[in-house]
DNA sequence: CAGAACTTTCAAAAAATATTGAAAGATTAG
DNA sequence: CTAATCTTTCAATATTTTTTGAAAGTTCTG
């Protein structure tokens, strides 16, 4: 396989995976084009190479933004934006991992603490303390693993790595 | 808040957030309905409850067992399959990382392993270079986490737990 | 075996999501 | 300030995903 039509094929293929991780397919393009394109790409070139228009290249940019995925990048003497991925794989796992906590993780701490506040002198005791001791747990263990997100956003990679090392070793 | 009225909205709210995290809405509620049941329900009862047709009803059915997260319950004298979903958060969390290790993680590495084989004289060195550099560290960090999950899979949860303390003292 | 009681399938319809492209908004240069 | 160049917005459109419901399939009962 020759270089150009790897590119390609990772491309193809990082968008499909996108949707197995509620990504759009056109997010997860314009990122992969991004991680394997050595200068960063002006919005047309993501336009052109990926043939997709020019407000949906600018969202998908934008989202990847947020997602800290991706930086704008001014060249001088130039008046137009390029736009750069994160290639360090570290990073890139923390922003995703950060990022799916925030969408993922919080909410449920959220839902699950509004259901903390039942007061039913009607309802069957036995029931009324199993729905409670069921959101009590889910909480407990959503909240666990919360922060070892949070630990994770904020350690670095050697420290993960070190923590990889024990967790294998047992 | 009465625990009918909680009830309720913890299924609605967990069917809200299962779009987030890549489940359809209507799963996400027929789990937390069967969750929050203190016995197994009938498929009629599930139609019923969420006002969903029959053909719905037992398509997530079905998806929630494939995931592990329900299973089917033959009550005797009794033509009908009732539905019970797991309800110990260690196993529903196994579960979930197991189905996500599968549907996220590992086609990852399928695809990356894929991009190794490239041969291409024509091409500049450096760039070869970075394309196979990046694949490779794509492929340790995911082939990392996806250890991680088959382990967490295989162990149980005083292991995590140890594990988790551990993790909280650094 | 026939009929009743359920379950599963799947093509069509509906709903939700993503994409387009033209117009409006910025920003810079002259 | 005006024109030129580039970015953002958003209503209309297209695509994808989910849902429906009727028909076909299955399994049990008598």
């Amino acid at each position: 396989m020759e270089l150009k039509e790897a590119k390609e094929q990772f491309i193809m293929s990082w968008g499909a995976l996108g949707s197995n991780w509620g990504v759009s397919k056109t997010m997860a393009q314009v990122h992969a084009l991004l991680m394997v394109s050595n200068a960063p790409l002006s919005a047309d070139e993501v336009m052109e190479q990926l043939n997709i228009s020019r407000g949906n290249a600018n969202m998908n940019l934008r989202a990847l933004i947020d997602w800290g995925l991706v930086e704008k990048i001014h060249k001088l003497g130039e008046r137009r934006e390029f736009f750069q991925a994160e290639k360090d794989m570290w990073k890139i796992a923390t922003r995703i991992a950060s990022e799916r906590r925030k969408r993922e993780l919080q909410p449920i701490l959220k839902v699950v603490d509004q259901m903390k506040e039942i007061e039913d002198k009607q309802a069957d005791k036995a029931e009324l303390d199993a729905f409670k001791k069921q959101m009590t747990e889910l909480e407990n263990f959503t909240g666990r693993v919360d922060r070892i997100f949070d630990r994770l956003d904020r350690a670095d990679e050697r420290w993960f790595t070190g923590l990889l090392t024990k967790i294998m070793k047992r």
